[in-house]
DNA sequence: GTAAGACCTCAAGTTCACTTGAGGTCAAGC
DNA sequence: GCTTGACCTCAAGTGAACTTGAGGTCTTAC
């Protein structure tokens, strides 16, 4: 591979994409990104990989694991470079993902001023207290989600 | 202390919240809720824990952190049980909070289709990039922001 | 030709919000 | 009186997404 045959360094990608270098050896041990190597052994990437990380940082800020990033990325062709549409075909699939969250803080704030402002903040009534299964993206780690288990009210 | 004087114990918290007793425990490590003892040992929580308890998960589910929690929770009054007003001017103050969040989530949307759909999906000119401070709720553990670092762009 | 800096690997550490487990105590019912 | 189940403490483990560090190699510039 001859060292400079349009691919980046690993610094290179890491400056222009704003992502850790370590970050990036992170991703390619996960599966997520792929690099070339030089004849010395170092990392070179295709020019490909910044929109590919670009997907990545913007899949998160939307709340996707980096598993479901994977899979997502599996969808891409493996045979030629991804054309725009095909970056556009998978975005389009975290619309739905989007409007969901969205719809969830917004009934959230709703419910703020008249639901704990009243004083009720019960565990049963309380809208506040229906996060089902839409607790994506906040905090991290094994956790029990509210839930069924949640079946009384404060008040006596 | 006597040991039915209206108080809970942990088991019964624990049903009545859905928040499992180790949490309880955790949470009381942390300074986030407070029991009194039974002579041999147990924690016995008044009722007033359960509006806490509520108010901790729901402000999670809003993205604060535990120790954005305590810190909210300090503004509560310390001599007195607080009062349905108390909770609801300390979660008056997660509204800007949830308007920007949902802002933001908005924003992701709106340039959603635009800016991958276009296939730019640059660096530096893509709003898709711009995270800002806003990153709330969004994975866990030391990480660097997207930030200035992100500065290039992806085509040539 | 050599010094500096960019890069390599691999193992271990970090944060958050908890859970799990070991080893023991307490309280209620029969 | 004894079993059972709820509870106790304290230390260590978990998962995600990385970072940090040690110890070593490559490449470039002078």
């Amino acid at each position: 591979m001859s060292p400079n045959d349009d691919l980046l360094a690993i610094g290179e990608v890491a400056a222009r994409s704003g992502v850790a270098p370590s970050a990036l050896r992170f991703y390619e041990s996960e599966g997520l990104i792929h690099a070339l190597r030089s004849d010395g052994g170092r990392r070179l990437y295709e020019r490909e990989v910044l929109r590919r990380v670009a997907f990545i940082r913007v899949a998160q800020r939307i709340g996707l694991s980096l598993d479901e990033v994977r899979s997502a990325l599996a969808a891409l062709p493996d045979q030629r470079t991804p054309t725009s549409k095909d970056w556009a075909r998978l975005s389009r699939q975290w619309r739905p993902r989007l409007d969901e969250q969205i719809g969830m803080l917004v009934a959230l704030r709703d419910q703020l001023t008249s639901c704990i402002g009243c004083g009720c903040l019960s565990l049963r009534a309380c809208a506040l207290y229906n996060p089902d299964d839409a607790a994506a993206g906040l905090g991290s780690g094994p956790r029990y989600l509210l839930g069924d288990a949640a079946s009384d009210v404060i008040g006596r």
